[in-house]
DNA sequence: TACGCCCATCCGTCACAGTTGACAAGATCG
DNA sequence: CGATCTTGTCAACTGTGACGGATGGGCGTA
């Protein structure tokens, strides 16, 4: 952003993605509940123990609302490997929308058990459902299970 | 780097790549000659006028020599736009070797006699395009250029 | 009412990503 | 020989990525 570039605002720029929005969009997705949903310190201490590596409560929540976007690899992967996607989830388009498919199909119906799982967790109410994600989502992160990917 | 992480050498670290690997092998495949290769300024010269970002030479040879690693997106996507590859090149070892293969044909083909040679040698019987690929290979050995695996 | 907890948001700070400018060592040319 | 250019390398500087620590507000419990 020297001499050829002034430009910075949020809007028209071809380089960077919307980072706020994938990051809102896996948080959202991995806490559906509004009122369970730990706030930025709390899931910035969670996404250190399971990674081991360093995030800050305030630079997550500056992230998710767009005020820093310019991150780094050591932050980017702290993010990627506690949400269990590829890197390059926040970088491409092609690759996000791909990854965000395989993440509420693809990845459950594969295993027959998960597919009986969703078939029968349908029509349980709300509360239930959220103990269920909760414990599922705990149980990835104990098993420090890999991003889910596919060709 | 904060708590539980009292590492910061430069060995050890699972999380970061091998950068300045993946840098130089890009620099050395786009200029083969030793002689002709320009410097890390000029290059950086180069990236600056064509992808229209920021790169300095000096930190261009930082992250060369492994001096620096922790790039930013906005670096590593001026990075990834000037040598041709996306940016998950530098992250993933998987898309890195898959890019290879790529680039090396990238790379000859730059030459307008190997793509006229390319061009010609579609639609050979394969008898003869096994002779030609003999008589290649000698001319090569019989030059001092290296041997060129196949895909 | 008051106390306690967690929240989002802000602010001051520090480390370091990234730059500028300089240097000596080698080419290349006259 | 010296003049000029480019190379790799370094130190000093700047901007900001990333952090810790306040602030005040919302909500529950007593």
């Amino acid at each position: 952003m020297t001499s050829t570039d002034p430009r910075s605002g949020p809007a028209g720029r071809p380089l960077l993605r919307r980072f706020d929005r994938r990051l809102q969009g896996l948080i959202s997705a991995m806490h559906p509940d509004e009122r369970t949903r730990p706030g930025y310190a709390r899931l910035a201490k969670e996404m250190r123990e399971a990674t081991g590596g360093s995030i800050s409560g305030t630079y997550l929540w500056e992230l998710a609302t767009g005020k820093k976007r310019n991150v780094t690899l050591e932050q980017l992967d702290v993010l990627a490997q506690y949400f269990g996607v590829p890197p390059e989830y926040f970088l491409s388009d092609e690759v996000a929308g791909r990854i965000d498919a395989q993440l509420r199909l693809a990845i459950s119906l594969r295993d027959t058990r998960v597919r009986n799982l969703a078939l029968r967790a349908d029509g349980l109410s709300p509360e239930v459902l959220d103990a269920l994600l909760a414990m599922v989502n705990e149980a990835r992160k104990f098993q420090r299970l890999s991003p889910v990917e596919d060709t």
